[in-house]
Order: structure tokens, then sequence, then C-alpha cells
DNA sequence: CTGTTAGCGCCTTCAT
DNA sequence: ATGAAGGCGCTAACAG
């Protein structure tokens, strides 16, 4: 008795308020867009939205879909939705798109070429109408063939170079180079920055914002940028801490929060203490900030910022109703915080 | 020229292989399963599959959605997916769930029965074929309409008493009782709980694990659980921790690591050292252990086998399959590490 | 063992 | 201003 009681069509309403299908679909698909009930008798087309409240009508969207080409999904592939940042801006893209009528499809690459090739594939054939994607190395051509197929791309937190696609990145260049001036001003004045040894524009540019500072404050051969892998980089940032304690490394810019994480740790364990010994700079919070009030600098990211104008961007792209004014390249700026 | 090219359909392939739609379509259902192509002349099934192939063919699935009433998709709603355990669950589901050829789209309740109701909706509207739920407060009524509407539920992380339906959760009470025990070990004999004034059967537990703790030690009169707010906790933890070393309360269980997080700030600010003044359990690790090696207990949950079990039981429960031995209640154990 | 038929629910001309 | 009809791509039930 509790069998899942057939759903309402568009055919029950038109029967039970004696009218064609068609009338019935066309006052539906004008009921949300705030255009005139011309076309339509106004009593009619107010009985029919009476009736389908009556009777609860919900489209259904498999079958709007067959028939538009349109599936009103948009597939967000990151490159680990269970890293913080990547977490939150998912969140919130969520509530962005659902109250829009559209879905959203997660997937990670790991920062694996293979499995962004893998993923972009599924979703493609899962028929997303765009695709948000955070690149990963290597990940051009798998990027272009996914845009020359025709389905709208927009790209997150890092760009690919040479190719002309929308994106909404940070201005990772300005918020390193922000910090590394505030560890300046703090009297630090050998700064080593812990990066990973991955070609992504985000990594690049916060490099390069820490070398600008210190090229622009005259301390051009005051600084050095390890760049460890992304695999396994515990041993190799113990050792890198551990050096720079005896040679009285001053301060650490860390281009990402799992490497300050990591960082930090060595320096704990290594009998070092912040700020005494090391300045600290990094990007993004960490709880760990909250519990012990470490005395560092971060970079905010405006998540909710990256959440709205990322689907704004893939929203205009997709569908019907092509906006025109789609920006090539939105840069957020980070809040510094002490 | 780039403009999106007509995806193969099975009438191309029809055609071109020289056989009817219905043989193509039969040969493709069979493709994936391992059945004997039984039922179709085998030179024939190669060579649909061989033109398949070459012609790159992908079923579309709002048309198979539409014909057989099922979507292939699964909702998840979770209290909140940036959570970092919520978040690497979805993460793992994710990756069991595509390679079965499902689809899971994920939401956020905030502990709130409202934003439930309103995704549950939203949902059930997209004609998810299963739902995964992490309950809050006072969803037993929504929860019961989606099971009588017929579309297969699993709780997870935390049950709704006098429901009927299968979950997945962790054995809080035992991992409560344990930690409590290593405290009681470890020589405290005083402990609070800091817990949330929620009606959870997950947070029910771990209180109720700490009290038999303490009885079983014949420390009946020397517990004390605060329920805090889920909303602001803040100052009042701040408040309970400075009691607490007034009067020399010895240690202190969190029920979630949020609280943990924001008591052992409040800790840090009032100036107290762990394990000296206060000893500490928890759930769920976070990195700020990994950064200060602080000397706490904490219980490490199953995240893979959250995410396989729970998806084990939603999609035995959906499509044609029926699983017969689809499981009440699995119940995980925590893995305690300090 | 193989092929045909008849829709699934919606939307879009086209005819009235 | 409204209705009738055909078809999106696929599959289940039905012949052959």
């Amino acid at each position: 008795m509790n069998a899942r009681r057939r759903k309402v069509t568009i055919k029950d309403i038109a029967r039970e308020a004696g009218v064609s299908q068609a009338l019935v679909s066309f006052v539906m698909s004008n009921k949300n867009r705030g255009e005139k009930t011309y076309r339509v008798n106004e009593n009619t087309a107010n009985h029919i939205l009476e009736v389908a409240e009556k009777l609860d009508y919900q489209p259904n969207l498999s079958a709007r879909a067959l028939k538009r080409g349109r599936t009103g999904t948009i597939g967000v592939i990151v490159s680990d939705i269970s890293n913080p940042f990547f977490a939150e801006v998912a969140r919130d893209m969520e509530d962005e798109v659902y109250r829009k009528g559209y879905t959203v499809l997660f997937g990670s690459t790991d920062e694996d070429p293979a499995k962004l090739r893998r993923i972009v594939r599924v979703f493609v054939d899962k028929g997303v109408d765009g695709l948000v994607i955070v690149p990963c190395q290597h990940s051009e051509d798998i990027i272009n063939d996914v845009c020359n197929s025709g389905i709208p791309v927009v790209l997150m937190d890092r760009r690919v170079e040479g190719l002309d696609i929308p994106s909404v990145t940070l201005n990772n260049r300005k918020a390193s180079y922000d910090m590394t001036m505030r560890l300046i001003g703090k009297g630090y004045h050998f700064i080593e920055m812990i990066s990973y040894d991955m070609e992504l524009t985000n990594i690049k540019d916060r490099e390069q914002g820490m070398v600008d500072a210190m090229i622009e404050s005259g301390l051009d051969g005051y600084y050095k940028i390890h760049r460890v892998s992304h695999h396994e980089h515990r041993q190799v940032v113990d050792n890198i801490v551990k050096e720079a304690g005896e040679r009285g490394g001053e301060a650490f810019v860390f281009a990402t929060n799992t490497l300050a994480v990591r960082g930090m740790s060595s320096m704990f364990r290594g009998g070092f203490h912040i700020p005494q010994d090391f300045g600290i700079a990094c990007f993004d919070y960490n709880s760990a900030f909250d519990i012990y009030d470490t005395d560092l600098i971060y970079a905010r990211q405006p998540i909710e910022m990256f959440a709205a104008k990322t689907m704004e961007c893939v929203l205009g792209l997709v569908g019907p109703d092509y906006q025109e004014d789609i920006p090539m390249d939105t840069v957020l700026e980070a809040e510094i915080v002490e």
C-alpha cells in the first residue's frame, strides 16, 4: 500500500482541468519565468495552476531533459572534495545552485590527469550542461578536448596558460606579496618558501608574489624556495626546517595550508617556537590556529565569492539564456589576517 | 564548427550495423553485466559491440531514466558537507558509487529540520532512487514521510528512535566508554563531558558510554555532563573550562571534534596545559593534533567503512536487483588513538 | 534465437 | 486562444 504512489503527470492535470496537455505544459513553463501569461486565457491559466497545486504536480526531469537535450546539472571537478577549502566552496555552490533548479555533481582528481580524464568522461556521458574544473598538471589537452566538444567550462582556483577559458581565481600573487611584506615589516629578513614541485598557476603566482616582495624590499639574495613532492613531503620538510633552524632562517611562507601544517609540525617536533624562531605566513585558516593562538599571518580566501562567481559564470554559459557579459578572468582578493 | 556534435544514439548503431534498435539495446545492456550473450547470435553481438565502440556510443541517461523510471542517482543529506568527517565520507562515497554507474547528490541540513524537509523535497522531485540521511533533531516525521512515499532510506551516523529503517552508525557508546576508561587508567578521576543539548542518538550514546565507564569504575559522583547550545557555545565553554580549572577538574571528554577545538582553545587562552592540567578525549582526528603533538586520546571513525557500508545498503535497496540480506543496523567500531 | 512495437513524460510545431 | 500529433532515445513486452 505504501508502494511508490504514481507520480502526477502533465496528463493528469490536463484531464482534471479539462484542457490539453500542451496548454498545461505551456502554463507550467511560464509560471516560473516572470513572463506574462500572454497566449493563454488568464482564467484557464489560473485554473491549471490550481489543479497542479492541488495534485502536487512536479515535472519529471528525466522527460524534460530528454526533450530539451539539457539535464540541468553542472559537474564540479576539484582536486579533493574533502580538502576543507573545496569542501566549503562545494557547500556554497550547492545552496547557490539548488535554488536555481540546477544540480551539482562533484568529483575529485587527486591532482592526477588520468583521473581527471576519467571523471570528465563520466560527467560528459551523464550529460552535464557545464563543467567547473580545478585543473591539475598536464590537463591542458583534456580540458581543451571537452571545450571543443561544446560543453562550457569554467576554471576555478587555477588557470591554464594558453587556454582561452573563463576562470575564477585568487589574486595569489598579491596575497603572497602582502604577507611577505608583513613578515619583512615584522623584522624577518631571510624568508623561505615551501611550495610544491607542481606547475600550477596558483602555486607559481604565490611563489612569484613572495619573490616580488623580497626584491622590491632589496632582499634579493635573502630568500629561498623549496619545492617538495606532493606525495612524499614529510621527511623533506622536516629536513628543510631543521637546516633552516641551524642556518638561522627567519621566516617561512607556505604555499598551501597542508604544507603549513606539515611545516609547523616539523617545527614543533624540532623544538622551535613561533614566532620567536620562525615567522609564519600561509594560505587558509586552520582550526589549529584557533586552539593554539599561534602568532602567524594567513590569507583568507573569500570562499562564498569563489562559489558565487564560479556558478554565476557557468550558469551564464549554459542553457538557452546566454549571458553576453561573461567575465573571462575573475580575480578575487584575499584578506590578510594575523 | 565546434558546436556540440550530435550524440551517437542507438539508432545510429542499428543503422550502421544493419540490425534493429532493440537488438542493440539488448546487447549493450548485457555487455556490462557478466551475463552470457545468450539470446543473441554471438557474431551479431560482437558486430554490434564493434560498431558501438567505433562510433563511441554512450547511452543517453535521460532517456534511460525516463523509460526505466529510475534515475540512477542517490541523494546524500548530511548536516554539513563541509564538516571534515562528512566531507571525507562523501569523497569515498563518490568513488564507491561512480564505478557502479550511479550518481550522488549532496545536501546539507545545518541541523535544521526545515532545511532537511526542503532538501528531501528537492531530491525526491529530482527523482533520486534512494536517500542517505543524517537525521537532525525533530526529523522523525520528515523521514517517515519519505519512507512512506516508497523511496528507500538509509540513516547514517545517527539513528531515529522508533523508525524501522536501516542505519549505519558508530559504536559511539563503546568508543566513549573506552576513551573514558583510558583517562581513568591514566589517573584522571574527575571527568567532565562537553556535549550538545541536542537529542541525537550519537551524542546521547557518547554521553552514555562515558557514564557507563565512570559508574563501572566506582566513580559515580565524579562526573559531570555539560550540554551547550549548537549555535552559541563560545562563551559557555570558556566558562566551563575556567570553572573546571578552579575546581580542579581533571579530564574532559568532548562529544564532537568541533567542541574539542573550542574547548582546547579555551584551555589555551586560560593558561592551562594538556595533559598536566586537563586530560582530553575526543572524536575524530584534527590536523591541530599533527602540529602540536598534543597528548590526547581520540576515537578515529572508520570513514571508508561508513561510505562503503552505507552505499552498499542503499544500492541494495534500490533498483531491480533487490538484495535480500540488507542489514538493519550496521555498527562500526572506532579505533582509539593516543 | 531474433526482431518489432509501443510507449515512458514532456515539449514544440502546426492546425484549428 | 487552444488542441492534436509527433518524437526526443531507450527498453520491456511481445511476436516471429
